[in-house]
DNA sequence: TATTGTTATACTCTATAACTATA
DNA sequence: TATAGTTATAGAGTATAACAATA
């Protein structure tokens, strides 16, 4: 294995164990008021940019999972006035998912609970940060 | 908002997508040999490493989830031959997860699967990865 | 014929609460 | 009393397969 690959893993390694840590913050592990949201739920909330309705294919494509698994997250989204399901304009085949204000909402919160002056996040420089951001859209906007 | 909370909300959300694309691509929608394991049974791997048995207690506090799931997640993978629980030899109430050589060998290649050429991580500059790790290294490590 | 979304099913993950054994 | 791990339970997430509506 030669040095770039082994980089990569541990990369790989950094960017997993993330996420399991920031999910144990978002509960109350790590303080903060409990939203009752998911990490999927979460997530979708983030995906559908205010104002901007998403296509429920493309957030299949983009949360990496099968369609069917779609349907129930929105289920509940929707059960509790967060998303809707609009008509599509051009094919009658597809639903659009839009946030509510409540949904709005709610979707700052998460925002604000991550971000917390004493959580690591926001302990990064400006300049980390920046960084950071730069290389993380290269991975997500890229092929996978 | 100041601009730095914006930009760490930006990569906490850039963060959580990595992990959502990274998982599907882990599947199959992105080719290679389905391996079998779900995202927290490979992330369980990733977190023993071999030759040094980690205890069933901090394995809860680094997924961030209650120590009750862990019961069943490594139930699964013991009875799949890759991981063991063994004493502890100071405390009697405490289990200690040690890999297996099957354990550790698909350990590796979950690795391989993650960062084949041509996919986003293996594509990244060196200096690229390692700015990366560095940043990552900090968030993981700090408080959550 | 192909695509979008849904339903049915089985399994995994997860938190909560109650329990046993050990410290 | 406190801690490590387990069990029981309910609900969410997930893939697979089969289906209806639309393209």
């Amino acid at each position: 294995m030669t040095r770039g690959d082994a980089d990569a893993g541990r990369a790989w390694q950094l960017l997993v164990r993330f996420f399991f840590a920031q999910r144990g913050a978002q509960r109350g592990l790590g303080g903060g008021v409990p939203l009752d949201l998911s990490p999927a739920q979460c997530h979708v909330l983030h995906l559908i940019e205010p104002g901007e309705p998403m296509p429920m294919n493309r957030l299949a494509d983009t949360l990496g999972c099968d369609p069917s698994n779609v349907t129930g997250l929105v289920d509940r989204l929707e059960s509790r006035g967060l998303v809707r399901r609009c008509a599509s304009p051009g094919d009658r085949r597809v639903r659009v998912l839009a946030l509510t204000p409540a949904g709005t909402r709610l979707r700052s919160q998460t925002l604000k609970q991550m971000t917390g002056r004493h959580l690591p996040l926001a302990r990064l420089t400006a300049d980390e940060q920046r960084t950071l951001i730069r290389i993380l859209e290269r991975l997500v906007d890229d092929e996978w």
